[in-house]
DNA sequence: AGCACGCCGACT
DNA sequence: GTCGGCGTGCTC
């Protein structure tokens, strides 16, 4: 009578729920779907969670009904609540959605100190410490509420956000407009107004790179009564499994995180924000393969809720929706701050300052170089990207044509100048980081006339040091901000006008209010205009844009220029940054999608196979195609295309092809890829020198 | 995934 | 003669 059988997942890669005997008497409960336990599996101890899963293994009931091996129990159960049921909700679509067992999406979900069952009693009682503890401190903040002021532009935007959650229906809204137009301070007081109602908890997500300390400041200077989670991946393991149990508690109010935490245990969820909707990052590229804002959308979905989708340049998924009207769109037009000026887009066509001589060696124009003195004897800053980190990209011999490759990757090494006296300079790998000396002479010819082709940041730092040698240069990169709270340090010298020019990556970009910015200068933005991604362009417009808005933030600013360094200035792209036709080129890129049968207007996915031998991989793919073509049972208008290299072909060692799959519909795509699964599961089956993978709605290929 | 069992190559 | 390589099977 008290002894069970339950259903559990584990994190392992199997398509399949173990039974294990449940003892009232011994765990001291009865089970329940999503309660998170101990169990032994094998000869290991593994966590896994409850499930209500009749029809999960694929075993067929009459080899079921034959089993023969002994039931174990259940060793422990957390002393936690059970695993919000939206969130099971969730975890159950994602899991067939991204063609995952249920187990790795649901574990995935949970940190890692949680899953580790000899420190659960030592969680909870840290946990209730620090309890005690905090109440204090909480209380006194309470009176620094700050107010701000809201355009009536604002005003209107977050009035509609009201009543559409009043109404307790789905609804996703896109709200739109450029940096600087306040569409952080309508999310935020619609979120406030939200949290109003007792025990109502609230998600916003943010991209990785914005999650930072100054974020979570501020969030906690405009909620002073409330309770914040973060949650991130780079957060130290207690804090992270303190800061999700109060978000799956109902403790938290507002739950701030990156992609992950779309798959927090949040049981009153009331509103989701995704903010700037269209960064990459919400793409989880390993693992549990999904999109945060697409999970975003199914959750709210799913609860009837609200979800904001806010953004200066949408997605062209999300554009394709607000074209067709099935969301709600909300535009903030102008700049919310006083006294922030509009900047002023300048291209500089490099080929023609070439003819002119007006290019020096370094790749920077006469142009350039007049503004950004024009901007230190105003005493602004000038900030100048360049997204290559390291010294040069590639290193060439003069006499043959060997290049720095990577040994193990399909990818160039890239030369890393030394930081210090007693360092050396360095080749690296971005890729599998593998790390080599810089050869005295080619290794395949013996030319001793190696040089370096094209800028990487530290070549750019040299150079502007040259050329402005009164000024103060700062280099903003990873490799800069390695050190943990490095990054703090450098982004206070630029708050503070210690330094006078920034050269950095797109890690400036993001995120960052710089009030003494004046002149932005983007050199070499032209590459990804040759990408054979179709995504490129519209990354490639989102970062100027996003680039363009890291200029006349404040007061201090005087003339707000951008300056972009081009051979092609009238190319569609940079027309419609010149002139800020951001709808209109949205619009045209929506239309050559649609045009060109790409996505959102089809559907994409991806099986990516990875082993030994090129050959290999990619003669195991067309087989997986050939048997899916001529079983018979290949749903119609999915299309799979022969089996090819991937981009990066070769990573760390390891040979990768890919199949692509293109399909009309949803659900046929669905169908084509469970059968894929059930082709490859077989052959995994058979030989595991080839390992496969499924990428539903890739981004990259 | 992890771990055991199992059958072939260079080593004390 | 053994130590250990990784191919295959299994985990409630």
């Amino acid at each position: 009578m008290q002894k069970n059988t339950v259903q559990i997942v584990l994190d392992i890669p199997l398509f399949k729920v173990f039974d294990y005997s449940w003892d009232e008497i011994v765990l001291g409960c009865k089970p329940s779907e999503g309660m998170l336990v101990q169990v032994e599996f094998g000869k290991s101890i593994q966590v896994g969670v409850v499930v209500d899963l009749p029809n999960l293994n694929k075993v067929a009931p009459q080899e079921d009904a034959a089993k023969t091996w002994e039931t174990k129990p259940v060793i422990a159960v957390a002393p936690i609540p059970a695993i919000d049921q939206g969130v099971m909700r969730l975890a159950k679509f994602a899991s067939k959605y991204y063609l995952k067992p249920l187990g790795e999406v649901l574990l995935s979900t949970i940190p890692v100190s949680w899953k580790k069952p000899e420190k659960w009693d030592l969680l909870i009682k840290r946990i209730e410490k620090n309890k005690s503890k905090k109440k204090a401190t909480v209380v006194l903040e309470q009176d620094s509420a700050n107010e701000y002021v809201l355009n009536p532009e604002q005003q209107i935007a977050v009035q509609t956000l009201i009543e559409l959650s009043n109404k307790k229906t789905f609804e996703t809204v896109l709200l739109k407009g450029v940096t600087g137009s306040g569409k952080t301070a309508v999310y935020l007081k619609w979120i406030e107004k939200v949290l109003e109602e007792a025990g109502s908890q609230c998600l916003l997500l943010v991209p990785e790179i914005n999650l930072t300390p100054q974020l979570e400041e501020e969030l906690k200077n405009k909620f002073p009564n409330k309770k914040i989670s973060v949650l991130h991946s780079n957060v130290a393991s207690g804090k992270r499994a303190q800061d999700w149990l109060s978000a799956h508690l109902g403790e938290a109010d507002l739950i701030v995180g990156t992609r992950l935490s779309i798959m927090a245990s949040i049981p009153n969820l009331k509103a989701i924000v995704v903010d700037e909707e269209h960064d990459a990052s919400y793409k989880q590229q390993e693992g549990v393969r999904y999109s945060a804002r697409d999970l975003a959308i199914w959750r709210a979905s799913d609860l009837k809720i609200p979800v904001v989708l806010a953004s200066a340049t949408p997605s062209c998924e999300t554009w394709q929706k607000a074209l067709e009207n099935k969301i709600t769109t909300l535009t903030l037009t102008n700049r919310a701050r006083s006294g922030a000026i509009d900047p002023q887009i300048i291209l500089i066509d490099t080929k023609e300052a070439k003819r002119r001589g007006q290019l020096d060696a370094d790749g920077i124009s006469a142009d350039v170089r007049k503004i950004i003195q024009e901007t230190l004897d105003a005493k602004l800053q000038s900030l100048i990207f360049i997204n290559r980190r390291g010294y040069a990209p590639v290193l060439t011999c003069g006499a043959c044509d060997w290049k720095s490759s990577c040994p193990h990757c399909s990818s160039f090494m890239v030369l890393h100048k030394k930081n210090t006296a007693t360092q050396k300079n360095k080749l690296h790998c971005h890729h599998s980081r593998m790390m080599t000396w810089i050869p005295k002479k080619c290794p395949d010819c013996g030319n001793q006339d190696i040089s370096t082709l094209g800028n990487g940041t530290q070549k750019v730092e040299d150079n502007i040091e040259k050329a402005f040698p009164a000024a103060r240069v700062l280099r903003v990169d990873t490799d800069a901000t390695r050190k943990k709270g490095s990054a703090q340090e450098l982004f206070n010298q630029i708050h503070d006008g210690q330094v006078d020019i920034i050269v950095g990556t797109q890690m400036l970009s993001k995120g960052h209010d710089f009030d003494l910015v004046d002149t932005v200068v983007v050199l070499d933005a032209d590459k990804s205009l040759y990408s054979q991604d179709f995504r490129a362009g519209e990354r490639l417009f989102a970062q100027l844009i996003q680039v363009a808005g890291r200029s006349g933030r404040s007061a201090h600013a005087s003339k707000a220029r951008i300056l972009i360094q081009t051979e092609m200035p009238e190319h569609p792209l940079y027309q419609a940054l010149k002139n800020k036709n951001i709808d209109e080129y949205l619009t045209e890129i929506a239309q050559s999608r649609q045009q060109a049968n790409l996505p959102p207007y089809a559907s994409q996915a991806l099986l990516i196979a990875e082993g030994r031998y090129a050959k290999d991989v990619i003669a195991a793919l067309n087989e997986v195609r050939e048997i899916a073509l001529t079983n018979g049972a290949w749903p119609g208008g999915v299309e799979i295309y022969d089996a090819v290299p991937r981009a990066m072909a070769k990573v760390a060692g390891k040979e990768r092809a890919q199949l692509l799959i293109e399909s009309t519909g949803r659900q046929s795509m669905q169908k084509a890829l469970e059968q894929l699964l059930d082709i490859v599961e077989e052959k995994k089956k058979k030989s595991r020198t080839i390992r496969y993978t499924i990428e539903r709605d890739p981004s990259s290929y």
